[in-house]
DNA sequence: TTCAATTAAATCGCTTGCGATATAAATTAT
DNA sequence: ATAATTTATATCGCAAGCGATTTAATTGAA
């Protein structure tokens, strides 16, 4: 039996199931605004600064554009944004936040960060601690990404 | 503009990111073995303990057997478990290892666990911070989970 | 200029993940 | 014993993710 292979001493597998379950918490709230996680996801990326370009977009979320086209796509036929060509050079695409993708903003404020401070009232984590996470997180991610 | 619902706000985000970068790093490798990574997780599963229960692989992994079921039928296709009906238990579904999914633990030992190493060489955490890392993680994991 | 690279998005095919439902075998209640 | 319930898996449908390829527009080089 080789330890390294036992799943506990996984990292990975860690990451794999926080991502999950912490999605699957955040479902509830986001069904009631009609929308996924990675919609919520592009609708923070267009509320921080409206009309971008879908490869800006993939940047800010490491996704890639075989992803995030067909996820706006889907977006836009819910009516949450607009895509139109670029005038100046034709092969991009700009999207754009719909009167429906802009008034979710506020509904989002009022109900995700507290419902999901609620989903992790049990848990023992300080904020000190989540800081500490966020910056072992975002170290793993800068090393991974920057390769 | 609401803080609040700022992606770099979020540990959500971060924790989806890197469990897709890494998941991403493990790729190249596991290709090599001919394998995904929820295969692999599978895979050790049945290499810590082999012969198990649909449910047992399931609940290990905190998945449902509408994900697994479909998962270990793709792996039996490929010659790498074998599902057999419970004798005593008609509804039960026992998974074994073939062969060749036992031989790939050695494979695996053998360039796995190098390989990661290598992929966060240039990761600045340290024994003691993925040891922090794993127990927040498992923090937010036994939260959610447990609800 | 003209044709070969580059770039931005989109498309295709496949595996996951998961909510909802179905099937079928075992258990429990009446 | 028979019907109702529970349990174990499986099936279905859809949204992601992503490798690979394609399309179409722009840039660059000869």
């Amino acid at each position: 039996m080789h330890t390294e292979l036992q799943l506990d001493n996984q990292i990975c597998f860690r990451l794999y199931t926080a991502a999950r379950l912490i999605t699957q918490a955040y479902t509830p709230m986001l069904n009631t605004l009609g929308i996924t996680y990675p919609q919520y996801l592009v609708l923070m990326v267009l509320w921080e600064k409206d009309c971008q370009l879908v490869n800006d977009i993939a940047h800010r979320l490491l996704l890639e554009t075989n992803t995030v086209t067909p996820l706006l796509q889907r977006m836009e036929k819910e009516g949450l944004v607009k895509r139109t060509k670029g005038k100046e050079d034709g092969r991009q695409t700009l999207v754009t936040l719909t009167k429906k993708g802009c008034e979710l903003e506020e509904q989002a404020y009022n109900s995700i960060p507290a419902g999901m401070a609620k989903e992790l009232r049990a848990c023992p984590l300080k904020f000190k601690d989540y800081e500490h996470l966020a910056e072992e997180l975002d170290s793993i991610i800068n090393t991974l990404n920057n390769k």
